[in-house]
DNA sequence: ATCAATTTGGTACTTTAGTATGAAGGTCTT
DNA sequence: AAGACCTTCATACTAAAGTACCAAATTGAT
């Protein structure tokens, strides 16, 4: 949160800054008034777009982020998340095996669990529902 | 670009109407300025907040846009490329027929020339190549 | 009109994928 | 310790997926 708090400080700093542009305003002359009410605007206004271009961009990073809480949700195991992932990559279940270094057996095993708890019938279709659900990047 | 005129819309009567405000309270008494420069650089927050909101939200869909001009250079045929789409659904080369109204051979035959020309030896990698290479969105 | 590429479809075959079922060791909780 | 779940693996089977050829109608460009 550390663009919290330097956002923060900005806008207490603009204020504060701005308040004393008004106060000498209005000693010195009151025509200049509306031109410090324009420049506080547009101040302000920056800051607005600055602040979401800042979350915006985080936004876009995110939904290849994986919402890890719904595969507790769904039931899925860690060893079977692996084998999701690895599904994903386009490998077999032979080539899962032994990067996984386990039998194609029971990567079979793992990918028939997923199947039924991703509500899908052939592994294309889990990876497009694991896609809807947000548990694999892009 | 209704948004964009709706934007600028509401920044013009807000200008007017804060314009009024600040020369309202220095007829009156100078002790509030402090107040409506506050409310100005708030308001004026907000609209930047709105605007860039707006924007944001579009551009979020633009990465997931599809290179057409690939599918060229690799010699995917539309037809092909309507497969490659359906593969990517989850759908079996039985449900690709019926949806593109093609008998299960000619989806194979298809899926194929694909794969081939994906560089890929099954449907999964197939999709996960065309990722990488962004002719499919997601 | 001809030639190349596309589109469609078929048969026959091999290879993966997926299901069903059983079993055994490990871990974690109650 | 017992029960629940995870992990591992096997066998036997069915169902898709994918390959290899072949063939014919269609389309687009020269």
């Amino acid at each position: 949160m550390k663009k919290t708090i330097f956002v923060f400080s900005a806008l207490i700093v603009s204020l504060l800054v701005l308040f004393k542009i008004s106060t000498y305003s209005y000693t010195s002359g009151n025509s200049r008034i509306e031109y410090v009410i324009s420049g506080i605007a547009i101040v302000f206004f920056g800051i607005g777009l600055y602040v979401n271009r800042r979350s915006a961009s985080k936004k876009n990073l995110e939904p290849q982020q994986v919402d890890l809480d719904k595969l507790e949700d769904l039931g899925i195991s860690k060893r079977e998340y692996e084998v999701l992932v690895e599904i994903a990559k386009g490998l077999s279940n032979k080539e899962i095996g032994d990067t996984l270094h386990l039998s194609e057996s029971t990567v079979k095993t793992h990918v028939s669990n997923l199947l039924v708890k991703l509500d899908a019938k052939r592994r294309t279709q889990a990876l497009q529902r694991a896609k809807e659900l947000n548990i694999i990047a892009i």
